[in-house]
DNA sequence: TAAAATACGACTGTATTAGTCCTGTTTTAT
DNA sequence: ATAAAACAGGACTAATACAGTCGTATTTTA
């Protein structure tokens, strides 16, 4: 199937709810709460973005999420690129896919690379902010 | 994760095969011996072409599929959609979504709307002649 | 009439995603 | 000081979807 994941929606959801709060801090359990997204869950994808240096946190009693860009500089691909585990849409383009099965016999390889060239040029192209 | 299914490297696989064949008719077996695709999935995916109209079929000992239309008459969103089981890339856009749980508070909904548009339409411009 | 092909529903195995649990670390209000 | 409340993160479980298998039926022809 082609779909993306809880986590990029999550991403979306809660990227475009800090960007638009006044709160210079964002709790994790803000947004949980507002969205009925599981509060760890969201916490460890926060984390993540935090790594990828899109947020940066507070810790303590009073700490939180911060923004570290705009929404307008972040594109699409690079949120989907850090949650999702692989960004290939078929399974021999992975990086160690020396093991092709279908090997000599397969044609199919060059086009479908091309596809995902394809793909990948529209999430570049979409930046976070076009999804508030 | 986005990836194409099995089910849809499978069919192109087979039917390029088919359409380079000199054979009237190609048995499921040759293509599942060929390109080591297991025989019964193999089978399955090529009665689903057959019920599309892709495909026609004859029965008996000498049995197997022939093409009905030129591949470069089939859009590769014709193949993904009889193959994939859910066409949506986001869960919320299932047919069935009226019980999202983010609902009121959810506003990420329309830009993926576009963005499914747009993949779509990838699919749509490709024929599958352009995968051989 | 036996063999070999398609036809197809039911079942099993496996991988990925989604979500939970538990323990730690940090900071601040009291 | 210390308790509370936030982030931090590894390990585990549950749910889902995909991939593949099995058994049986039907059809056709050598």
């Amino acid at each position: 199937m082609v779909k993306f994941s809880k986590k990029l929606e999550y991403s979306l959801i809660a990227l475009r709810h800090i960007s638009i709060s006044e709160d210079k801090i964002t709790r994790v359990r803000d947004i949980s709460e507002k969205y009925n997204i599981p509060h760890d869950l969201l916490a460890k994808i926060m984390q993540k973005l935090k790594k990828e240096c899109i947020l940066e946190s507070v810790q303590g009693i009073n700490g939180g999420y911060r923004l570290l860009k705009k929404l307008s500089e972040i594109p699409l691909f690079d949120l989907y690129s850090f949650v999702e585990s692989s960004t290939s849409i078929v399974e021999c383009m992975h990086d160690d896919a020396s093991d092709c099965y279908v090997s000599d016999n397969c044609t199919i390889k060059d086009p479908l690379a091309k596809m995902q060239d394809e793909f990948e040029n529209i999430l570049k192209t979409k930046m976070v902010s076009d999804f508030v």
